[in-house]
DNA sequence: GTCTATAACGAGATAGAC
DNA sequence: GTCTATCTCGTTATAGAC
């Protein structure tokens, strides 16, 4: 499932194609999403795209007229890619904390690419993005929230995880302790740290007898 | 403790000073600062600073050559008061729960302010930043990460603090911990978020008997 | 769909007067 | 220390040919 989010024109219904042979709209969504990822939002230009596909800046306004159509797309994209992840992972019969690890395995996918978790990156830019980029980011959040949260109810349910207070409280915890431990593992450079940190987190709900 | 990390103008050597009446470079830094952690590194100019300030753009770089220059000044200051409220917190006698407190309520003052950890939104944009700038903010997170292990084994020496493998591998999940917390729920606007995902953290690390 | 050319603006930075 | 003026470059975006 990792290779579903990770991307980057090995899309499902184009798996096979190089990324050199996709589409110019979806050539252009795989670099910008990188690109973000990397060094966000404000941190890249149509110039640095343009270079990578070997195409003119202006030929990008055909396919993207705005920045802000840009990554609205992009958003657009992730998320579609980040939730049916989800839905794989969401296989009957499957218990809580398999489903966790899953979850945790997205993220680590991401950092082995020494990229952000897209998201993450455009909330920590949130104040400066476009309106519409702003909704979409608190989509994703609130998603993924509504996910975690019935996997943690029904490891509670069926014995599997054991954790205090709430199950929305619990699942923005784990949103905010993996997107965390992204933003400040990134610099170091060292997926293990991630990992350490990741499975540590995990580890808190477990119960005893797995 | 919180006013002294909080800063902007009112340092414990200037107090009762108005911002307006602080040294220039105080005061750019000052204007920087908030700047840099609601906008990013890359999200402000120095543009920005001058309409704030009234002044001319040219007069910055008398103080600050370059964007580098106030970039590093900015890491510098704001590591001195945060690590200077954590020697406050390490008064003889007190326990180590009371200190984890006292780390989180320097996150919770910024969050107040609808902030980010300064180094946390640099770590976002760390790819892009100059050299100096990434080995300063390297510093700072680990410096937090020592500070917090002295702690956490104190923690489990006196019985006040339960957690499961090395205190250097908790320290760096009480960072991301509160790093994701503070991204994740600065968008959207509500301090209460960031406080139950900060308690949560620190209660998978509490004794039961406290 | 892609190109060249260019507009219109903002960025960081410098020169030199006061 | 602060100013005005200017430079150079990069940015998003548009116009119009092919």
């Amino acid at each position: 499932m990792s290779a579903a989010v990770t991307g980057g024109g090995q899309a499902a219904g184009n798996a096979g194609r190089t990324a050199a042979r996709a589409p110019t709209a979806a050539r252009v969504l795989d670099a910008a999403e990188r690109l973000v990822q990397v060094r966000g939002f404000n941190g890249f230009s149509y110039a640095d795209i343009a270079a990578e596909l070997h195409i003119a800046k202006a030929s990008l306004h055909y396919h993207f007229a705005t920045k802000a159509d840009l990554g609205e797309a992009l958003i657009t994209r992730y998320a579609a890619r980040f939730f049916a992840a989800l839905d794989a992972a969401d296989t009957d019969g499957t218990r809580a904390p398999v489903k966790l690890s899953a979850y945790a395995k997205l993220y680590a996918d991401v950092v082995s690419q020494q990229r952000m978790c897209l998201c993450g990156m455009l909330a920590a830019e949130y104040p400066t993005l476009p309106g519409p980029m702003q909704s979409a980011v608190l989509e994703f959040f609130d998603h993924n929230e509504t996910w975690l949260q019935a996997v943690l109810e029904q490891g509670r349910s069926e014995g599997s995880l054991e954790f205090t207070g709430a199950a929305r409280d619990t699942a923005r915890m784990i949103i905010s302790g993996l997107e965390g431990a992204m933003l400040v593992t990134r610099p170091y450079g060292d997926a293990g740290r991630f990992q350490v940190a990741a499975d540590g987190l995990l580890a808190t709900l477990t119960a005893p007898a797995g």
